[in-house]
DNA sequence: CAATAAATTTAGGCAAGACTAAAAATAAAA
DNA sequence: TTTTATTTTTAGTCTTGCCTAAATTTATTG
């Protein structure tokens, strides 16, 4: 149905229409895409053609539901095989984008479904973005940073803001991974560090840690 | 280094060199790769520039080293992936290929070291093809089919001749699988029929069964 | 060994997806 | 509200990988 290049505009216009909820600009899309805007107007109106998004010349795009539909599949695919690479194949958290970018284009049904199995219906990417369902529909989440519990909170961690080797690297010693459930013990308030549980052991970290952890609260 | 339809020539260039030995004649490519001579003319002259084949105009090419080096590695990737399909997301051996086709191509050194390694190196792909090593080489292999063991010898299945649902559900119901070790316990002369061991079960099977299992007998 | 047949290559084109340079429309500023 | 700046589009090219039709070379056969 849609070509490789076409996938990749659906998604990108996709999420830059989630994070500004205007229509989409030709120039952002080629920033996005690192491409040049003449190149964006031609696939803008073959996609316009194909009705995956309706444009107007001089006014941007907006995806249509089709084209919705298409960029949301991609993103879950993307999201599914991030897990898989994280989780079966032991990469670390910030090494699997680029992968996850050829990945996402493998056309089959089937695959995707009993990977979705394997991977025992993931709601979260390594990165704690979350997964589209199988329709596209993305549930609405209470994803925060770990920083804004309250005291005696707790929730699970779906991923992480910043992702360098070393913070990973800390997280690990600490037995911080996906999925670890985590509850706010205690919070200092002159320098924001936090006592919290992971298992059975308590963990002290600084306002640093807690300002680039990402908890479903849900 | 090599495009995707790059890629697909090496890999057919390849397989036809192996069962025939000879140049390999520009109509033969066109056959196996549903195209048309004129493109494969043009393509082997693309790759005869990078060195990864020698040509010369109406006498067929043959692949440098560099060029069997690289069909030996998409052929890698293409059979572990058929054994992960398989063994980790239950595939029936007769679906992958397909979805295969499209995996072959995936781009990451490290990603084809890690699956290699969650799939236990495995030597063989679920037909019963051997998967070249990381240097591209086959390992010499005995495979024969079972019908041509003889009394008292053992082997391990690797594969299917025939993949029909039918027959790979027999072969379910019979507890036969990859890595299945099998032991000829009795051959009738007069209808090829056999007694075998698979564990601890004794199994009657006849020649046609026979004729369509692969045994590596190493 | 000439004549036909088959295989192969050349020539010219096409679609996808990118690019540069120039023109046109919209937005911002004086 | 002109003028300038920015954004967007158009026009024309390029490369990759394919195609058809025609020309050429090799193989086959009478």
């Amino acid at each position: 149905m849609f070509t490789l290049a076409e996938e990749n505009y659906l998604k990108a216009i996709y999420h830059l229409e989630k994070d500004s909820n205007a229509g989409v600009s030709t120039n952002s899309i080629a920033i996005k895409l690192n491409t040049q805007p003449s190149s964006v107007t031609d696939m803008v109106q073959k996609l316009a053609h194909k009705k995956a998004l309706s444009y107007q010349k001089y006014k941007g795009t907006s995806l249509t539901k089709k084209g919705k539909i298409t960029a949301a599949d991609v993103i879950r695919k993307h999201r599914l095989w991030e897990v898989f690479l994280v989780e079966k194949l032991n990469f670390q958290w910030d090494e699997v984008h680029v992968i996850a970018e050829q990945l996402e284009h493998i056309k089959s049904d089937e695959l995707i479904k009993r990977l979705d199995t394997y991977l025992d219906h993931p709601d979260f990417d390594p990165h704690g973005d979350p997964i589209p369902d199988i329709n596209g529909v993305i549930k609405p989440t209470e994803k925060k940073l770990l920083s804004e519990l309250e005291k005696n909170q707790r929730g699970v961690c779906v991923g992480v803001k910043e992702s360098s080797k070393q913070f990973l690297q800390y997280l690990d010693t600490r037995n911080i991974g996906i999925g670890t459930t985590i509850k706010v013990l205690d919070k200092e308030e002159f320098d924001d560090s936090m006592t919290i549980q992971v298992g059975e052991t308590l963990v002290q970290i600084t306002d640093k840690i807690a300002n680039n952890l990402y908890i479903n609260t849900h």
